[in-house]
DNA sequence: TTGGCTAATGACAGCGCTGTCATTGAGTGT
DNA sequence: ACACTCAATGACAGCGCTGTCATTAGCCAA
């Protein structure tokens, strides 16, 4: 059987009632109180009954997991990082899958979120992106933590950034330092921040270095292989062809390496490619591809944390706890798709 | 406030046990007493509270998800239509991933069943086919359902089938038919049943023609993409190479098409290749792949009926209460791959 | 020192239900 | 009519937690 309260509260030589206050971080325990009881439930693995509480307390403790991508790597791994974070804070969570195009998508959140008495909502790309989305929320009262793209936080309320501009610069800064000077860009879809903010630093890198970008090097796709594969025909069909590019994410940059190997030109000899995401793909072509690592689960293990954190903090009605956003910097991955 | 026992209770003029029996469906009720309370229960329109059902009685009315598979896409629509069918009986979902080469894989699950005192468990490949693992679930008198590969139960205990066989048996039925006499066949991972479920289709679908297999164009590898670019060189190097290929899965088959197009060979004039699962792989090829699709969503749907009737049953002991076992054949898709 | 205050902690009831066991009452055989 | 079943029902404790309120300890000013 696993420990409850009140053993923990026995080995920690407290009433039931502290124990109840760290786990809820009430905040009104003494440091060495604390201690005690934090080393007392790592020692028992102590995890709140989920019943007990909602059936004793007047809030329910499930989390919602909203999203509309087609990712299915990346949305596991969000999956993955937000169901540790639940566990540990005695947390449920309940994943809805939704298509973020529906007109009616405001009315469904609100009616899932009441329905299921959801404590909040946990927002990834393009859901935590739309101000409509967002205003209804904020508007029902309902608290959510966004995932989003950028390097600043746009208001107060919590979210975890993403600086896909940094990372892009990054990348294409390794691209020039491979002594590439005519360097292509094949961009995702625009209503995607992600796509804008990877741009961004794409054009930041060239301008680093003193380079005009080529508009004839940079073409607007969407995120899939397909894009990958007729871009770089387009490419390699110009006078002048470019010497590298930079795909805005694996997938179009293994369709770029596929439409490239087609007709013949050589990755990394010919042409070097660099992708983003640091997903299977990236390792599971030939060559592999060079392309910026972000620590997925880390960051939704993240996003559920401010998220608790600012339901408890609304709980005992601490004012302006504002949490500050976390930021995460996708890293550099060599590998042989750039190689000299 | 919505309606509890008690008030049913009151109004029925009966104790609240005696609802509770009702809405357990017990059976030791009186015709007229339960006809009694069901119309208390539909005046008061009340629904029983969830968490206080968890903390009073011994099974919480969560199932467990367990799945060690690297396929993002497969875990995903297992998960979706899991969770369709839990919603749909009030149930709720634990997910939990896992490595099932960890040798102390049984005691977590032990662990995890009782530490969230799980009603039930949902278990995929290769889980669902670890005879130890089963054998463990068995002996703590721990309820489970399995997917499996095969046409038949190997026992009377819940499980849904796939029919890898039959399928198999058609793509390379469907081979044959367009004039392939030369087949090859690239498996994967030997502990899952599916792939050699997969082989024993292929063989008999020769047999059936009356072709005789050529061991050279057997290969074993695992479920990557690296297999079929490695494998695909090595059987184009054959003094007399395959006119068509049957891959274990997409993923193999998508590695084949890319290795096949470096070596300068054209897919399907050259070499006609099928996978197998209808991942989004298959359609992100150059030419799309003709698969074999396996609706994951609505057989993980399926799979989680039976859970729950067979959990309901034993509840109320009713004896003999076998499910018989759904058998889902995953349907031949013809595409470009393996066009005349 | 004394009273008055606040921060830290504890005692205890009760959330809505189920499991266990006790009680009732109708039916049975002699 | 008698004890004897057994089906039907009820009384009651308690699941593990939180909310409320009481208590204690620690501190300061007068």
């Amino acid at each position: 059987m696993s420990a409850t309260i009140k053993s923990v509260a026995q080995y920690a030589g407290v009433s039931i009632k502290t124990v109840s206050r760290v786990i809820n971080n009430e905040g009104t325990v003494k440091p060495d109180t604390l201690a005690k009881v934090q080393q007392a439930i790592d020692a028992l693995d102590y995890r709140p009954n989920k019943a007990a509480r909602d059936l004793a307390g007047r809030d329910n403790y499930v989390l919602g997991y909203v999203y509309d991508n087609p990712n299915a790597y990346y949305i596991l791994a969000m999956q993955n990082g937000i169901l540790k974070e639940c566990r540990s804070n005695g947390y449920e969570l309940l994943i809805h899958p939704c298509d973020a195009t529906n007109p009616d998508i405001i009315d469904e959140l609100v009616n899932m979120v009441n329905s299921a008495r959801l404590a909040g909502l946990i927002l990834s790309p393009p859901l935590s992106e739309m101000p409509d989305v967002l205003h209804a929320m904020d508007e029902k009262g309902i608290q959510y933590v966004r995932v989003l793209s950028g390097d600043k936080a746009p208001d107060d309320k919590p979210c975890v950034l993403v600086d896909d501009y940094q990372a892009a610069r990054q990348i294409t800064g390794h691209l020039l330092d491979q002594g590439h000077r005519r360097i292509a860009f094949i961009a995702g879809e625009k209503q995607h921040h992600s796509t804008t903010e990877r741009q961004r630093g794409f054009y930041q890198a060239l301008a680093d270095h003193g380079i005009k970008a080529d508009p004839e090097l940079v073409i607007d796709g969407t995120y899939s292989f397909g894009t990958g594969v007729q871009s770089i025909q387009q490419l390699l069909a110009l006078p002048e062809p470019p010497t590298a590019l930079f795909a805005c994410n694996d997938e179009i940059a293994a369709g770029a390496l596929f439409g490239a190997r087609m007709q013949g030109v050589d990755v990394p000899e010919a042409l070097a490619i660099a992708g983003f995401e640091n997903s299977p793909f990236s390792t599971q072509t030939f060559p592999p591809l060079t392309t910026a690592s972000q620590p997925t689960a880390q960051i939704a293990q993240r996003a559920t944390s401010s998220l608790i954190r600012s339901l408890q903090a609304r709980k005992r009605k601490a004012e302006n706890h504002t949490i500050p956003a976390d930021i995460f910097v996708p890293e550099l991955i060599v590998r042989e798709s750039t190689s000299r």
